[in-house]
DNA sequence: CGGCAAATTGACTCCACTCAAAGGAGGTGG
DNA sequence: CCACCTCCTTTGAGTGGAGTCAATTTGCCG
């Protein structure tokens, strides 16, 4: 059957990935993600633990609402988006999610997933059941503090996106955002790839799809940024941040 | 000097609440602050670590953005705002909080506060060192398991203020979140009192004072509540439901 | 009683939305 | 390899919900 297939080739690539190396200890996104501040020793428990997932195709959901919550996931690579649809079908985009940053945060509480996680583009994820961490955050000093540490950070920067800001506002510091999470993973600052579609970063940021574009485009007409479909450059970042007035935003 | 007898008074009122037996053993929000599901002796040991505030006045703040973080606090009676300042120095609120409410939880990962929470009336709260509280709870699993929970229920309510909501069913969800609040606290559903002035109010559903005026004007007309001044009563929650469509909002 | 902040009410404005349509880009199947 | 389809994006025109501005009214407190 299919199905079986697919597990097998499933099972297959987890094996591989494993021996391939792709363990928190070694892993390059160590120092953004739950390991880090840990030292060896720890790193060893924590690998024991953590488990990868396959390829997750663009468009797989990785939980949605309702699904029983048992594990906490780290993007490993690619790009997420979190959302709901409310009561009157409506989509609400939460956010998106580059490698080194966790999954299922807020279903800790209810034991239930309150949102839906799906690929933006091909991704992979490491599944970190919660139970294990718990326990061994109980043991691990480092891995309590930096758990904590995670919840709190997602806590602070959901109030950024608060605020009753401008269209030019929003899309400025969502910009800026995204430019700062991509320097710490190593890549460009001011030259990257907007995984996602118009759609999605005008519902992230309360705005309707034509607004996003329009906006991109005046950006471009004042030389802020050069954008090309998903293709964006930022060109002026002093100018960025003087539009992103608020002093919070890490938005995106 | 006046402060000495501010301190004197201050210190004084300090022991009549602990004499007063009000530790979390014996504290009637006990089910829903950081004890609950603590055993009586892991309860004991919470309040080993668990310090009262003296009475803090209206327009008093309990800690201020860039404040080192050194404590959680809990809300014991009245009710506090938190906000921030922007660059622009326009004010957001964050949220307002009710007895049984943890301050402080966006900043334990940067180590110093990242808002300012203010008394909106007369209050009081418990203070809740950090250290000695992760300490505790590295040797009690049900109180990290309490933390962790109030973390992530923290992160799952902040994602019900992001969505794209008219005003009609921001007012009404913020109404119906309020009331879900205070029933918890075994106060009336229907009839309370909004501690906060209408500013504050539309600051944090992102309106305009007037626009709020306007708002529960029209409720009002509509038979859904009855206002006058500071209280308010909700006539017909189900038509209140109605409105606030949005699916998770517990806005408030 | 007077002074002040909170709240209300009305008139007008504007930013962002909606509606509509026309180009691209990428994927699929014949 | 091309035709076709679909989804994404852009652009234009017009609208409307909520904001702004301004003037009162109300309640509170010294």
């Amino acid at each position: 059957m299919i199905c079986e297939e697919a597990l097998a080739l499933e099972s297959h690539r987890r094996l591989d990935t494993s021996r391939l190396c792709i363990a928190c200890s070694n892993c390059s996104l160590r120092d953004l993600c739950v390991p880090m501040g840990l030292d060896r020793q720890d790193l060893a428990r924590l690998d024991a633990v953590v488990q990868k997932s396959g390829t997750i195709q663009s468009g797989d959901h990785l939980f949605s609402v309702g699904d029983e919550f048992h594990a906490l996931y780290a993007v490993r690579s690619g790009c997420f988006k979190t959302y709901t649809i409310d009561r009157a079908g409506r989509e609400q985009v939460l956010g998106f999610h580059l490698p080194g940053e966790l999954l299922g945060l807020d279903a800790i509480a209810s034991a239930r997933h309150q949102c839906n996680a799906i690929a933006l583009d091909t991704a992979s994820s490491c599944v970190m059941p919660f139970q294990d961490i718990t326990q061994l955050a109980a043991q691990v000093p480092s891995l309590q503090r930096q758990m904590f540490r995670l919840l709190s950070e997602n806590i602070a920067q959901s109030h950024a996106l608060a605020g009753d800001y401008s269209a030019d506002e929003r899309l400025a510091a969502f910009l800026l955002g995204l430019s700062e999470r991509f320097i710490r993973r190593g890549y460009s600052s001011t030259e990257f790839n907007l995984t996602m579609p118009r759609r999605d970063i005008a519902n992230y940021l309360r705005l309707a799809t034509e607004t996003v574009s329009r906006v991109f485009n005046r950006f471009q007409k004042n030389g802020l940024i050069e954008v090309e479909r998903r293709q964006i450059r930022l060109v002026d970042l002093e100018g960025l941040r003087d539009l992103a007035s608020s002093a919070l935003l890490q938005v995106a």
